[in-house]
DNA sequence: AAGTGGTCTAGACCACGCG
DNA sequence: GCGTGGTCTAGACCACTTT
């Protein structure tokens, strides 16, 4: 016999058709997955195959366990390094109010990026958008955000899931991130950064260059951010 | 036949068993791990269950996996948020000479530390040294560690492997990191700083307040770093 | 008692690296 | 060709939660 073959890892197939679910909301967070049993049935398949892709799920923050119950649909927010995959907002404890100050608009590449690009995304056109993160009604962080055209439609601020960048992608264009490299710097607050977080010029800001790797091939996002750290420390846990 | 029955779990067996040679240099960094299947015969076992125990050393950055051929005994250096468990070098490119400027000695609790201490750090007298990182002979980081002296030893800095405090957890004392907590902030160089890191005073400076948590319990080791980012930006990855 | 996830057994076949 | 790790099957028994 010829047949298909082993390339399409079985325990893949599992694990991407119930990410997608959770992705798409079929299994919406808050909920039980089906147990692993009637997983088995469904794929034809042994408990050790979906326990294998449960395992991944569970390590990339979509489920978690419980014993005796069942597997769990969460809020993915793993705190991963200094932002988390929620955005901002994730790494602090306090309510933040989110303005865009500059909506969603084609630029050149701003040279002011910390990381080079790929040829692809040089020749590509570049979306670009600054947001400023508030808690207390008291600017504490200004953002600026890059990714490129061709990698990723234009998505209007209007458009984002709940306010959330990150959220609009996983929900609506099935984009995971998958990593981060970052830069961080203590400098002077410039003339405009002062100015938008309302300190003097000269006050030292915490600067990260953050690049985020993503699951589509070709589209990092970029980042770059400005962080007023006399109130709010950044927090930051880490695991294993 | 009561047995001593289930509560110890094979694969954690099979696994604490490999990670104390590793960490005792019995299984030498560079070398091979008995292949799974001798693994099985000595710890009358299958695959499955020996693969669970050498998953988990994968993940903890013990080993590495080489397909057709073994395991392989790396260093372990993942990076693990700012710091690395190698310590500071690790997350910098370049060359690092570090000065112990003071050597360990007991004092009482700095109130300096960012984190609560537990109640039996409280009632333990506290180890504290200060190092210094220099880049090209220009000091960098400047850096406070505390631990209490209840959880661990004294432990002089001639005692320390490759000069390194992390290092000498793991191979002589068979603690590892399990995971931390950071705090950061952008600040003006106070004048013991800005001295010691040869900077004006003011100038802007990252402060790092980390926890890291440990295998040993009740252990906790507490750092204060001070970082010059002016000329070497602190750089950050993360996966997943 | 029934159902769930957690651990484990005893095999099988495949893909990779090397001699 | 042989040994290695990678994937998978078809069960078993246990611990935990719920009814």
């Amino acid at each position: 016999m010829k047949s298909e073959k082993t390339t399409t890892k079985k325990y893949l197939t599992i694990q991407d058709y119930i990410k997608k679910r959770i992705q798409t909301g079929k299994f919406p967070v808050g909920s039980y997955l089906p147990s692993e049993n009637e997983i088995c049935n469904r794929f034809k398949t042994t408990r050790t195959t979906v326990r294998r892709a449960l395992d991944e799920l569970l390590k990339e923050g979509f489920i978690e366990k419980e014993h005796g119950r069942g597997s769990k649909v969460i809020e993915r927010g793993n705190s991963l390094g200094l932002l988390t995959v929620k955005g901002f907002s994730g790494s602090i404890d306090y309510e933040v109010q989110t303005i865009v100050t500059t909506h969603p608009k084609i630029i050149k590449w701003d040279p002011v990026i910390a990381f080079p690009l790929t040829n692809d995304e040089k020749k590509s056109q570049c979306v670009y958008f600054q947001r400023v993160r508030n808690i207390n009604n008291l600017p504490v962080v200004l953002e600026n955000n890059w990714y490129s055209l061709d990698a990723l439609q234009f998505i209007k601020a209007d458009e984002f899931v709940e306010g959330s960048f990150f959220k609009t992608l996983s929900q609506k264009h099935l984009i995971e991130i998958m990593g981060a490299d970052q830069e961080l710097r203590s400098i002077p607050a410039s003339k405009e950064v002062a100015k938008k977080l309302q300190i003097k010029i000269g006050n030292p800001i915490l600067h990260i260059s953050v690049r985020f790797r993503t699951s589509k091939p070709g589209l990092n996002l970029y980042g770059d951010l400005y962080c007023n750290t006399t109130e709010y420390p950044i927090r930051n846990s880490f695991f294993l």
